[in-house]
DNA sequence: CGAGTGGTTGAAATCCGTCAAGAATAGTGG
DNA sequence: CCACTATTCTTGACGGATTTCAACCACTCG
């Protein structure tokens, strides 16, 4: 778990410094070797192939984890939200690429070689690295059974519902959805006009409402959980017994 | 990359341990901590929401790492052959199951505990744990990107491709499939009817020969690789320009 | 106001899953 | 070594969930 809060103390004076960090995180014991940017709705913040100079953290907004074919097909790997980290490479340069969702993202810079240099006198930074990429793991390989296995609107239900759980600062019954319709398709690995559809039939069923277009306000949120061949289509994708095992 | 091989040398002795590790792999320098376990077919090696007591490292044999909903549908997330690194997670459990694919299937076990405590005092071990976790980062995110936007016959194209680099120790051309139809089925997400009649779409092309059930013969690598929308099915999912970028 | 973009909806096409039945293979025990 | 059986694998027919193609609406912004 993350370290608990504390004020970066510079100069000797008590003042705490830009990357007060409001939340506590990992990585905070480096915070002052990062650097913060700033970055416009579908800014890069790194590309594919690129040097893999740094490790990054979303301060504010959001941004998607891309991964691209020659062809043009595009899958969005991670949709990271303030707190979570990013950039994080096997080689020396990403193998893939991030941008911005929102205007105005901004971005905690950690210099890789640096940290890694610290790192190798910090056993508990290093630690605080591995279970970063531990999590990571765990997460993309979550979402490999929701790509692979899930119907349409069992994805956007779950993508609603699990938004509605990692933004919650409020009610945590109305979410702000923070991308559009085209990267949930891009995410959810279905097509822009399935999420539509999808998003329609939930309403049409009473178990969300919209109040905007991208305000979603959760009725049923019981309904929503037990999407899965319950209240919904009965037909479960590949799911045979394979004989009595 | 891992470190260069070594022979263990016990009681002074010069004989080799059966830990011996002909090829290098990661986490070498703790191999006297692993034990080593044997596995029957289908057996279960570890599984999921139990205690993460070990990480493990494939010696011969094969492993699939799945998550399984409570539905039953599941999803291999990992394919685990020879030399690879398995039962990283954040939490105390594990939230996957993995079992063998292979009889005699031959699994490392490293005390997690154990390793973790040398990793604190040995930052070049923790940098190792930190690569493999990395590497497993970048390979579920490329899977992603596989089960999410390829059509059913790249899948299994890409599936045979990738076999024949993981595998190769002779001509490469041949590759042994180590897992059934089933096991590939639920690895690329698609039913095992699908993978089966890909399969023969691909023999029927002469892109591949079959040398018996699981062996088959790469006649034409190039026009493998090129599969997407050259050589196979026109379509291309999901893919829309979205106006001018 | 018109252009540009995001979002929704409809109709048709299609890939793929399901169901069903055989064929091929492997494993077992006599 | 050969039935005999269980399991894997293949193939066909059919239906359905999604994609594609197309049109339209809403909203923003110059």
């Amino acid at each position: 778990m993350p370290p608990s809060p504390c004020s970066l103390q510079v100069n000797g004076a008590a003042n705490t410094v830009q990357i007060a960090s409001n939340p506590p995180h990992y990585l905070q014991g480096v915070d002052s070797l990062a650097s913060i940017k700033r970055y416009g709705c579908d800014q890069e913040i790194c590309g594919e192939a690129c040097p893999a100079v740094y490790w990054f953290r979303v301060i504010s907004g959001g941004a998607r984890q891309c991964i691209t074919r020659a062809d043009g097909r595009r899958q969005i790997v991670e949709l990271l939200l303030p707190g979570d980290f990013f950039g994080f490479c096997a080689r020396n340069e990403y193998d893939f690429s991030v941008e911005a969702v929102a205007e105005g993202t901004r971005i905690a810079c950690y210099p890789r070689q640096r940290i890694e240099a610290t790192a190798e006198r910090d056993p508990a930074l290093a630690r605080e690295l591995r279970m970063l990429a531990f999590e990571a793991i765990s997460r993309s390989q979550a979402q490999l059974l929701i790509v692979g296995r899930l119907t349409a609107t069992e994805k956007v239900g779950g993508f609603l519902l699990a938004m509605s759980g990692r933004l919650s600062v409020g009610p945590a019954d109305v979410v702000a959805l923070p991308i559009s319709r085209y990267d949930i398709a891009d995410y959810l690995a279905i097509s822009v006009e399935t999420v539509s559809r999808s998003l329609t039939e939930l309403r049409r069923r009473g178990l969300i409402a919209f109040t905007g277009t991208r305000r979603v306000r959760i009725i049923d949120r019981h309904s929503l959980e037990d999407l899965h061949g319950l209240s919904m289509q009965r037909r479960v994708p590949s799911f045979k017994p394979r004989f009595a095992a």
